[in-house]
DNA sequence: CTTCCATTTCAAAAGTGCTTGAATTATGTC
DNA sequence: GACATAATTCAAGCACTTTTGAAATGGAAG
């Protein structure tokens, strides 16, 4: 992952309404919801929503198909595990103290 | 850590000065850097510089201190690792392959 | 006490991103 | 075909963030 893609993310992310939106989608993984779902979750207007829901596409953070009129989202784990890796090993050369806040098994 | 608190650290981590100031503060640790310094290192007038530092310092991504008119900048590794610790545990609820993508040992 | 240096502060300008509501596309139903 | 529904697109306005350059602060040295 490059900075410029690590960046592209972490805005992405950084949005109270995206963010609940993803939180939405985790828990309805690995199915999905429709934007029109989504929008109420989150209390957004459709418009609002799609805006959203368009920046977290763009940035590889959620995947779309459209069936019928309906268009269903779904979360990227792969994506989050990426920019998580980004700031860990990255950013944070896998510093321990970084390690131990999130609970991960040192390495080597 | 609060929905709030995570967006403020994602917001302030989503800028290219900014995270190339953290990572020469990673390899800099845990001595740190002077303003003057990091300003060089990433290419900054001391202005912005300032502007920036005082952001992450904000966002309790670095401290600092004063000795004599130099300021040094340290990295808080912890604040890191609780937004990694928010994005997988309280976002993506802990989901393996989150987990997988940033070699991150299962958790029970 | 004057000067120099490191850093911060400030106000204005520029840039970027978000919201809003109306219009549009596309699909399904009567 | 007319209508309702799901979602997106668009342009305008608003808000927030960043940059810029000048001025201010605070400490060290001659």
């Amino acid at each position: 992952m490059t900075e410029a893609e690590a960046l592209a993310s972490l805005s992405t992310l950084a949005h109270a309404t995206r963010l609940r939106m993803l939180k939405a989608l985790v828990v309805a993984a690995p199915e999905g919801l429709t934007a029109g779902t989504l929008a109420h979750a989150v209390d957004a207007t459709p418009s609002r929503a799609s805006f959203h829901l368009s920046k977290m596409a763009e940035a590889g953070l959620v995947t779309f198909d459209r069936a019928a009129r309906e268009v269903t989202y779904r979360i990227e784990f792969q994506a989050i595990g990426a920019v998580i890796r980004y700031l860990l090993q990255d950013c944070c050369a896998n510093h321990p103290t970084v390690r131990a806040c999130c609970a991960i098994a040192p390495k080597d």
